[in-house]
RNA sequence: GGAGAGAUGGCUGAGCGGUUGAAAGCACCGGUCUUGAAAACCGGCAAAGGGGCAACUCUUUCCUGGGUUCGAAUCCCAGUCUCUCCGCCA
């Protein structure tokens, strides 16, 4: 199906027309300046061609009612008028929708203010750093040189930012997203979904992915120049458009999915930027949770989403915390952002293992996601999407926390039902 | 890849040139009845956009885009998607 992209907003023109000092001020937080005389005329000129064509289209329909043959003439000469000013008219709204379509998600009020990631605010740290008495291995070094990650074998099929995983890593690895997906359906109320890995234009543009971040994507060759299909950079593309053009019913809500998916991504600008290992790839593994809300709910599910995703890391005991990003650092369609990021001994640092964002109602609106609610309004609904866990990064912080002396890996307790009882994985 | 059939409101489904924004049913909401519930009966129930403080009112929309017509859900053309049968295939 081929749709007009701009045909949408994510945000109402209705709302910003009541208080349009505020509305840029609060964009403003975001770094982003909009020219208020050139959202108020357009909205104008635009208004005031929709009543000229109204009232022409009246007239027209009256004519046609009255099957009076001596008006036919002017019906006629009245529909050619129509057609032009429905040209400006449409020609206005486009120049609008562009426009609108080009601003992010408003943050939330308690969204730290900043410029990039100097501003994000550590929140809360959890689990103990492990005191290594040797110096511990890099995840590459140490899946090297047990012949279970191999990097160069990768480059020669497929080329750089891809990796083979092999034999008790891949167990650990299918180990990890099972434990995963696990606890996310049975203890945090998740529907487990196996997605297309591919989505549509007009699905990349739901959530946020098109027509600003095409650059990123990996797009497939396809026969039919005129169909578009992307692999998904995440499964909240494919899951978060599960509700697209839908009027959903407020007992189908909350709605909360999750998939365990390979994504897949271009890591344009991040050439040189790690490079070494599989911390960034262009093919990896995640669990993704995504919710779908009432608006209202948006904050507490947040809250609750980004406790399903630290529970895992609690669970398999590794050391992480939890940083909210600044209005800065935020994401294009998220009103607030969690962070949580793992430690790593190698890097002696902690690395992002999971990013859970409320989007307020700006997807749904791009995707025409709505519910009734109790007084049967139709309203839009709420997305929410975080990584519960990223299966590389997660099987990465295993590898390193866990790693022993001799270069063996102490399987994690949680994981060893998934993983035959297994004990350690070593060169034996 | 070959041959057919179809796309209508939250859902199912009628209508195939003129008060049709659209029958009927389901779902949902309100009421009567009931100790309460069910059943039955009565009533309500589309979205987007414009105007109005408001009650309200106007315009558009029956897959999308074009065309015919004074007038299109209904006719014509192009496209998209779905289903059935045959072929191919994990």
């Amino acid at each position: 199906m081929k749709r007009k992209l701009n045909k949408k907003n994510m945000h109402n023109i209705k709302d910003i027309r009541d208080n349009i000092d505020n509305f840029i001020q609060l964009i403003s937080k975001r770094n982003v300046k909009l020219d208020k005389n050139n959202i108020i005329e357009l909205d104008q000129k635009n208004r005031k061609l929709i009543k000229e064509k109204e009232n022409l289209e009246k007239e027209k329909k009256e004519i046609s009612k009255t099957k009076n043959k001596a008006l036919f003439q002017k019906s006629k000469k009245i529909s050619l008028e129509i057609n032009k000013i429905n040209e400006l008219q449409l020609e206005t709204k486009k120049k609008l929708d562009n426009l609108l379509s080009s601003i992010p998600n408003i943050p939330l009020n308690d969204v730290p203010e900043g410029k990039d990631d100097n501003s994000n605010e550590e929140i809360e740290k959890k689990g103990t750093i492990r005191n290594f008495e040797f110096k511990p291995k890099p995840h590459y070094e140490l899946g090297t040189s047990l012949d279970m990650m191999d990097f160069e074998l990768a480059s020669k099929t497929t080329g750089s930012r891809f990796v083979f995983i092999k034999n008790k890593f891949a167990l650990l690895e299918r180990a990890l997203s099972n434990f995963m997906l696990d606890n996310h359906i049975n203890k945090n109320g998740y529907t487990e979904i196996s997605p297309p890995l591919m989505a549509s234009e007009n699905t990349m543009f739901g959530t946020g992915q098109l027509p600003k971040f095409e650059t990123d994507q990996f797009e497939v060759k396809l026969d039919d120049k005129n169909d578009r299909k992307f692999l998904i950079p995440t499964a909240e593309v494919i899951l978060t458009n599960m509700v697209k053009d839908r009027i959903l019913s407020k007992k189908d809500l909350p709605m909360r999915l999750v998939a365990s998916t390979p994504c897949f991504r271009k890591e344009a600008g991040s050439y040189g930027k790690d490079t070494k290992g599989m911390i960034r790839q262009h093919q990896f593994y995640k669990v993704e949770l995504v919710s779908i809300v009432e608006p209202q709910n948006c904050v507490q599910e947040l809250e609750r989403m980004t406790k399903c995703a630290t529970g895992v890391l609690d669970l398999l005991k590794l050391p992480y915390r939890k940083i909210v990003l600044s209005t800065g650092d935020m994401g294009f369609s998220a009103e607030k952002t969690y962070d949580i990021e793992v430690w790593l001994p190698s890097e002696n640092k902690y690395r992002e293992i999971s990013s859970c964002s409320s989007c307020s109602s700006f997807q749904a609106r791009r995707m025409k996601a709505r519910y009734k609610n109790d007084k049967k309004e139709t309203l839009y609904v709420a997305t929410l999407n975080g990584s519960g866990l990223a299966v590389g990064r997660a099987l990465i912080a295993i590898l390193e926390n866990y790693q022993e002396e001799d270069g063996s890996i102490v399987v994690p307790d949680v994981l060893k039902p998934y993983m035959n009882n297994l004990e350690k994985i070593s060169n034996n």
